[in-house]
DNA sequence: ACAAAAGTGTTCAGGCTACACCCATGG
DNA sequence: CCATGGGTGTAGCCTGAACACTTTTGT
């Protein structure tokens, strides 16, 4: 018997597997990561993915993306937000699952060890604009995670979570520049964060060979809609 | 023994259960409406909720969307787009169900002809500003669909699929006034409208006791991003 | 002629853009 | 004293907001 598309009525109801996949970014060395995994077994072995799965059920959907989260990078309380599911029958070859996409932003990657599980070969870092074709529809899922973090950025105070506690303003638009890839101008983008009224003053640098910045900090970091840009 | 949540692993990976609901909304005397059913079966009988449905296995979620509306309005070829998924794991207190959550519009409501399936007691509009409590978690998908439209009619054209083939300014501005649910300039709404050159004159009202409105139609009706209001 | 809704311009204020030089520090 | 990045102000333009009267039709 030939395998084909099944369409009986006992199992028309059957229930879809669902997991989470995860887009985790962070800059490093003045680019845009994301981090991704090497998997093992086929039908994508080699192939490089995006982290993520299955959600279990004592879990709900966001608990399940933070647990993926703390597994893969071994840390909470960073920002975390749903995306957007991608739900075709055939985006995973071999069983029939429903994948809901999360965003998740790292502030500050030297104190993270990566830890490889024993289902995949390798995770690791990589420059948004490095990556090729990945697994599934990931590379789908990837735009969509770099399209909304470029209109958040824009339209909220969302590039708190790439930044450590303390910043000057030039690392700040440094980080806008680098997501929204365009040149910003200086004098135009502090006239505008401090208009906005989110920072505070938090000291100086030290020690660079040029004049030291001042250091600034969130008032906040709770998430809010303020026109940036 | 008494019922509490199960946590073995041997279930760990049991499929999540998934589903779609939809927020279907259309402008019916002068009032957003939403369409809504009236449940049968217990836990929620005689309670008002979204209509939904289960994902089968053949169809991919957004296929899924499409038929549910196919089967409750009888119409295809409506606005549709995913908003959210919603997965706590008491959402539903029977079984443990993912909802992803659909946006749809109506144009016009007029030859829609409501199918009550064996399933609901009832289905039928309701203005969202007379809706109270849903059943499951559905207010807070009404709300976030509602949200979403709002947005969506700031900086998109998506008012188009909320208006018949012709239409009048006066009727396109009172769709964003009852949306918005504020008053607009009528003078700066239609110099707004006018630059955006998104709408083409198409004849004119009859047979109205006071002088008759020009009648427009959208160029395309395809989704774009237009800063209007 | 009247009731009802359609249609039409101008002014003002605030925000966005473009642009170039001096400052503070370490080496 | 030099190299490096930090820090600062202004002028023109464009856009959004406020605002009231005339026009066209049916009755």
């Amino acid at each position: 018997m030939k395998k084909k598309e099944k369409k009986p009525e006992f199992e028309k109801y059957e229930y879809s597997a669902a997991a989470v996949d995860l887009v985790i970014f962070a800059i490093i060395n003045g680019e845009l990561n994301t981090l991704l995994i090497k998997m093992k077994y086929k039908p994508f072995q080699g192939e490089l993915a995006l982290p993520g799965g299955r959600i279990r059920v004592y879990e709900s959907v966001d608990e399940c993306a933070k647990r993926e989260i703390k597994e893969k990078v071994g840390i909470n309380n960073i920002y975390v937000e749903q995306l957007y599911s991608f739900g075709d029958i055939k985006r995973d070859p071999s069983i029939r699952i429903i994948s809901i996409s999360y965003l998740a932003l790292i502030d500050n990657t030297d104190n993270i060890k990566l830890k490889t599980t024993e289902k995949y070969e390798e995770i690791c870092w990589m420059p948004v604009n490095k990556v090729h074709k990945l697994a599934y529809d990931h590379n789908e899922i990837l735009k969509y995670a770099l399209s909304r973090l470029k209109s958040k950025l824009i339209y909220t105070n969302i590039v708190c979570n790439l930044l450590p506690k303390k910043f000057s303003l030039s690392e700040m638009q440094r980080v806008h520049e680098i997501i929204l890839d365009r040149k910003l101008d200086k004098r135009n983008f502090r006239k505008k964060v401090f208009s906005l009224d989110l920072i505070k003053e938090a000291g100086r640098e030290e020690g660079v060979p040029h004049r030291p910045s001042k250091l600034y900090s969130f008032k906040t970091k709770k998430l809010m809609i303020v026109e940036m840009f």
